[in-house]
DNA sequence: GTCGGACCTTGCCCCTGGGGCAAGGTCAAA
DNA sequence: TTTGACCTTGCCCCAGGGGCAAGGTCCGAC
């Protein structure tokens, strides 16, 4: 006969604990020396330590409960499929560890794998960490916004990329960002990228055009995002 | 600029999670649009998907508000922790995958290896499920009571059982459980039994005598611990 | 132009699994 | 006898949201 203090030692719980499985009908209520304490057998000891045990492996105490009287198949195949849970959530903890280590640097927690491959192709252009940046939040809201749309997007802007005539005139946008608006390369700047995009629309399919300045539209709500050049130039792209 | 909805979905969250965030001050309360209804940007989507991995680390809000706005090498220590007690939490997970395999039988969750290696021998000589049973619980009452002690006496008494006239007589008690209170074997086995203690009495050191009989003794508060025979074998080896 | 369903708003109470603290009564050893 | 470590009940508190109410709003279909 030992008491509640010994007995929670033994489980390694507090007695408030001990008292709280007995409050919900997990432990039953032991019998009372002569002046109130509990007094324990060892079969309690037994039910705290199952309960213990089911409980770490994070079964709800009501579920618990329910198994401490049900007969051995309906435990054993609860044990199995507890089991098994518990199997998932060390897979789950894993990845979380693994997402953890992103973020320390990275985007790719932030973007689906194939925008996140795009970006390290733009870092390694040479594109400005400011730009790659815009580019990422953009992505991020249209992943939001419509993700199937994204996929055929990104899908899109990497051939894109792919070709140096394109290449050049998105290096010399980026560069643009920082110039005066009265800048004389502006116009020519416009000029050769209306050429462009004209001589590549036939090329698009029967959906919507693609813009490639959709990424900055979209971004566009956020403080910094243009600058006086840039907006020059959209000026200059509209006329 | 995306709704709350959007933005939940995106981080796989509920919307009620988010404005969680908002009122613990985790993630900053956006803009409204005309109808009041809070708009994201690209930036709280980024925030939102830190705040839940770390959570899924399993920290708490509260320290994920202060990391959020730490400096970087506050975080970066700060991750390198939580990922250690991830660490940790996967090898306790593991640990409990054990012991949950455990409760399915036998007696090792629930006391120490050298008794449950005791109990395994007593099985093996034939000892009855009940004596087992009874031994166990008293085991366990033994430990919880005094731990010291319980290890000291459970060395002791498996060098008694590797005495093959001590399991004899271990044996036989065992029977005599069911044997009828006039049985005439009982004043016999009570004669031969208090024989063998005087005569190893002797080999005991300076510490207290350990009877054997103390397991049962623990375990006799528990109800059919004991039976006619047994008690009139309490009785004759008493006189 | 209006209807339905899916969204959004605030507010309040509910849950689990206990922890903390109060205000006592009890026990054991020095 | 006193002291410190137990024990008793009772009540409020925490995280991290879920559920539900009682509305306002948006968007596409008809």
């Amino acid at each position: 006969m030992i008491t509640i203090g010994q007995l929670a030692d033994y489980a390694g719980v507090t007695t408030k604990a001990v008292r709280h499985y007995h409050e919900r009908g997990l432990l039953a209520e032991p019998g009372r020396d002569s002046s109130g304490y509990r007094r324990y057998t060892a079969k309690d000891a037994v039910d705290l330590v199952k309960i213990r045990t089911l409980a770490n492996a994070g079964v709800p105490l009501t579920r618990i409960k329910d198994l401490l009287d049900a007969d051995q198949d309906t435990l054993t195949a609860a044990i199995t499929e507890i089991d098994h849970n518990l199997h998932d959530r060390i897979a789950q903890l894993r990845r979380t560890r693994d997402q953890l280590a992103q973020l320390r640097g990275g985007d790719r927690l932030f973007v689906s794998p194939e925008v996140a491959d795009y970006l390290d192709d733009l870092r390694e252009l040479g594109v400005s960490e400011r730009q790659t940046h815009l580019e990422r939040d953009g992505w991020i809201l249209m992943q939001t916004a419509s993700p199937e749309d994204a996929s055929v997007w990104i899908a899109e802007k990497r051939e894109l990329i792919a070709d140096p005539e394109f290449r050049a005139l998105y290096l010399e946008h980026d560069a643009a960002y920082d110039w005066s608006p009265d800048d004389p390369r502006l116009p020519a700047l416009a000029d050769r990228t209306r050429t462009w995009f004209a001589s590549h629309h036939s090329r698009s399919e029967t959906r919507p055009v693609h813009n490639p300045a959709i990424a900055r539209l979209a971004a566009q709500s956020q403080p910094g995002a243009s600058s006086p050049a840039w907006d020059r130039l959209a000026q200059l792209m509209k006329g």
